[in-house]
DNA sequence: AGCACGCCGACT
DNA sequence: GTCGGCGTGCTC
């Protein structure tokens, strides 16, 4: 028998199945997905068995045989190891990556070297002797001093010892000591033989003897009987138990809700989308729908009903939601309806509770998943429904290789289980919606709230307005009054800035020179916190300075304002409030993130000042206003999407205010109103903005009119950069359909980063059948020549933003 | 990607 | 004379 191994190599030449013989002693046990551990040239290294056939085109004497089996039972199912193929062929990508990405970290390959020495009467080297010092095995890096290590490596040659690659899971699988006490008339017996001194053994027995017949776990008995491990030894020794160590997981730390939660009653909206989705998941249906409803709509009270649909008939179920908005409060809700059925996957897990969480998923004894991007590979065999809320988050889109787009995957796998997938947001994706438009994707809409709630009021105000009036400050008149109102009622606020740090640029007023990053095209970040400028692409760091450093000049001045500058401001105008700030620069620490959420819904801080990460489920019923202090920040970006992106966010901020009784306020601060994003994101009117953004991208032909891939070029030297761009545009416009457009090759809008400079090109193409062959070949030509000349290139289809 | 092999400069 | 620099080529 042989199998076709992918091996744990990422390069370009072994990016293909390699033929191993089978030994015979394997044959039995062996099968597709399992990992193996084969010899590759002169090492060892993981695989994975992709399939296993009779024959090799090879001379079968030329074939190296698997040395070790890993997995008894196959870790990728067939249908996981199709989709590597399709992930990896669609996101240009290597199959071995492909593969990786579906496990948790801890179960791809370790290596460590060891020295085997096989005869080690032969060795007559002082040096060696003394310092193998009688072991036989020992791990090579031990060995520091490169003459040593040359004696070894001679020593090897001529077999007298050997370097063996060990292979070991990164983490390991947790197991725990437990006893298994005996019946009581056991217990009788042996308490007879127990001399009246060791009265610890006694009291150990009584213990025992009231829980005969159990089995427990070692730590706690010897806690809860107060006796110390050597007595229960002593009690084992004598037949009174029996221990095993048994597997275990390790559990996160908020123990989990086990009783479950009732459904709630749906509106008629909500029924009406339930049916429709729980119908497709009857007939075995691989429809794809856009639930498109309001902030407050009850989204998650319909995720959880169809859900619960599908594990009535036995099928399982993965839910993804952008890794900011996997809370607690998020994920408790669905642990509340499904209790011990469901299994989280998010950042915040170690390595080893990431491991434990997908054995339970592979095991079946879980359900449900909820969890970040990478949980769409779960390891179900019987999926029934797939569901991403906040379809719209640029989250869903892997950044590194495999670039792959979960909404992507969810689709192909839901192909292959015939199952519905439920893509869910407030402000869909253009192109989620446009699919919905034409009926590729069945639209659900929830327009109403449904705790009937109404919308809160927005307020868009402009900043121009205010400078004209002489308010200089970070705060309108209007907002500042807002606040003001808010800390007498003792009601809480939010107040969204989307930039960290303290200013974002330092500039001098004389010469008007703005200081920038020495590595990349782009101005420092002034940080208050330790009086430092950042680059935050780069992480490079200076001291502020105190004179230009063009022209030494005293009159530099810090612009733009960051959460730390506004934290100060807030102090300044209202000193009796309680501020928390969240942003990437507080919330760095494992749990801070809850430690802050849980403040704010304890009430204690009245504004809650944060970036991003705040815009989405906060949920909290005190919060009445919610202050947007510069919304123009994602406006200007120098992307297609910065409108459609704007009015997402507002949107999503705007979400946050007066949810439940009271009633919320929205205030927006812009330097242009006008613009559509932020006009429309006051009526919070999702169609309008629709057709008004569908008629910008079809003026400009960007998605949804046209699909676009972004192939990025870096070097350290500027005309090689420019060179390459071109000859790689050159050749893509020689192979692809004339109805296609190249755009570029030019400069990146960030031109240069740490000290390399970027060009891109930009494909856009309605059909293009040869463009997968195409780039494939484009990245041939890379990576066996450009990449040898110092040539960083990506190819990225679909990207999610084009900077 | 690693790792070994192989062919040319500076050290005991 | 040898140690070791990294160019080249292969991996079932």
């Amino acid at each position: 028998m042989i199998a076709e191994v992918i091996v744990d190599v990422a390069a370009y030449p072994i990016d293909r199945p390699f033929d191993y013989v089978v030994p015979s002693n394997m044959q039995e046990v062996i099968e597709c997905g399992s990992r193996v551990k084969v010899p590759f040239g002169p090492r060892k290294v993981l695989g994975y068995v992709t399939r296993l056939k009779t024959d090799s085109d090879l001379d079968e004497e030329k074939l190296k045989s698997i040395d070790e089996l890993i997995d008894l039972e196959p870790v990728l199912s067939p249908e996981l190891l199709k989709l590597s193929k399709i992930v990896a062929r669609e996101t240009l990508a290597y199959e071995i990556d492909a593969l990786q990405v579906m496990l948790p970290a801890a179960m791809r390959g370790k290596y460590e070297k060891f020295i085997e020495v096989e005869k080690p009467y032969e060795i007559r080297d002082a040096a060696l002797l003394s310092f193998l010092n009688g072991r036989t095995r020992l791990p090579l890096k031990q060995v520091t001093d490169s003459a040593l290590l040359k004696i070894i490596k001679a020593y090897a040659k001529i077999g007298v010892l050997t370097i063996d690659t060990a292979i070991s899971q990164q983490t390991k699988v947790k197991k725990v000591r437990v006893i298994h006490i005996k019946d009581a008339s056991t217990l009788q017996t042996i308490d007879e033989t127990i001399h009246t001194n060791a009265k610890k053994q006694k009291e150990l027995l009584d213990w025992m003897r009231r829980h005969a017949n159990k089995t427990v776990v070692a730590a706690s008995v010897l806690k809860e009987a107060g006796v110390q491990a050597p007595v229960l030894k002593a009690l084992i020794e004598k037949g009174a138990a029996s221990e095993e160590h048994v597997e275990t997981y390790r559990e996160p730390d908020a123990p989990r809700l086990r009783d479950t939660q009732l459904p709630l009653t749906l509106t008629e909206e909500q029924k009406v989308a339930l049916d429709l989705v729980n119908e497709a998941s009857d007939k075995n249906s691989a429809k794809t729908f856009l639930l498109h409803g309001i902030t407050g709509s009850g989204k998650t009270e319909v995720y959880l009903q169809a859900i619960s649909h599908v594990l009535k008939q036995g099928k399982e179920a993965i839910v993804l939601v952008p890794e900011i908005s996997l809370t607690p409060q998020m994920t408790s809700r669905f642990q509340a309806r499904f209790g011990g059925l469901v299994a989280v996957m998010h950042s915040g897990l170690s390595a080893g509770e990431k491991y434990d969480e997908w054995r339970k998923i592979h095991r079946k004894e879980v359900k449900v998943v909820v969890g970040a991007r990478s949980a769409i590979f779960a390891p179900f065999e019987n999926i029934g429904i797939i569901i991403l809320d906040e379809e719209h988050e640029s989250t869903y889109k892997q950044e590194d290789n495999p670039r792959y787009h979960a909404r992507d995957v969810a689709i192909w796998r839901s192909e292959h289980f015939g199952c519905p997938v439920v893509l869910g947001s407030a402000t869909p994706s253009l192109e989620s919606y446009a699919r919905a438009s034409k009926g590729v994707y069945t639209l659900l809409e929830l327009s109403k709230r449904a705790l009937n709630q109404g919308l809160p009021s927005v307020t868009v105000v402009d900043m121009r307005e205010e400078l004209k009036e002489g308010n200089r400050s970070m705060f309108s008149v209007e907002l500042a009054e807002g606040i003001r109102t808010r800390l007498q009622r003792k009601e809480q606020i939010v107040l969204f800035l989307n930039k960290r740090g303290f200013s974002s640029f330092v500039l001098c007023r004389d010469c008007g020179t703005v200081v920038q990053c020495p590595n990349c095209d782009i101005s420092l970040t002034y940080h208050r916190a330790n009086e430092t400028l950042k680059c935050h692409y780069c992480g490079h760091e200076e001291g502020v300075p105190t004179i230009c450093p063009e022209c030494e000049s005293e009159h530099i001045r810090f612009f733009g304002t960051g959460t730390q500058k506004a934290e100060e401001e807030i102090a300044k105008l209202f000193p009796e409030a309680r501020v928390l700030r969240m942003d990437v620069d507080t919330t760095r620490q494992k749990g801070s993130h809850e430690r802050i959420l849980r403040q704010v819904s304890e009430g204690n801080a009245d504004i809650l000042l944060g970036t991003q990460m705040i815009a989405k489920g906060l949920d909290f019923p005190n919060i009445t206003l919610v202050g947007v202090l510069a919304a123009d920040t994602t406006l200007h970006l120098a992307d297609f999407r910065a409108a459609e992106k704007t009015f997402q966010l507002l949107t999503q901020v705007s979400g946050r205010a007066g949810r439940h009784e009271l009633a919320g306020e929205v205030f927006i601060q812009t330097y242009t109103p006008e613009h559509y994003a932020i006009e429309l994101a006051k009526t919070q009117h999702f169609e309008t903005f629709y057709h008004m953004e569908m008629a910008a991208r079809r003026q400009y032909g960007y998605p949804p009119f046209f699909y676009i891939t972004l192939i990025q070029f870096s070097h350290e030297d500027l005309m090689k950069v420019i060179d390459y761009a071109d000859k790689g545009a050159t050749f893509i416009k020689g192979a692809l359909s004339p109805d296609t457009f190249i755009i570029g090759p030019a400069a990146a809008a960030i031109s240069r980063v740490n000290n390399r400079y970027r060009y891109q090109c930009l494909i856009k193409y309605k059909k293009e059948p040869k463009l997968i062959d195409t780039l494939q070949q484009l990245i041939k030509m890379y990576r066996t020549n450009w990449m040898k000349d110092g040539l960083l290139m990506s190819v990225d289809v679909d990207p999610s933003s084009i900077f």
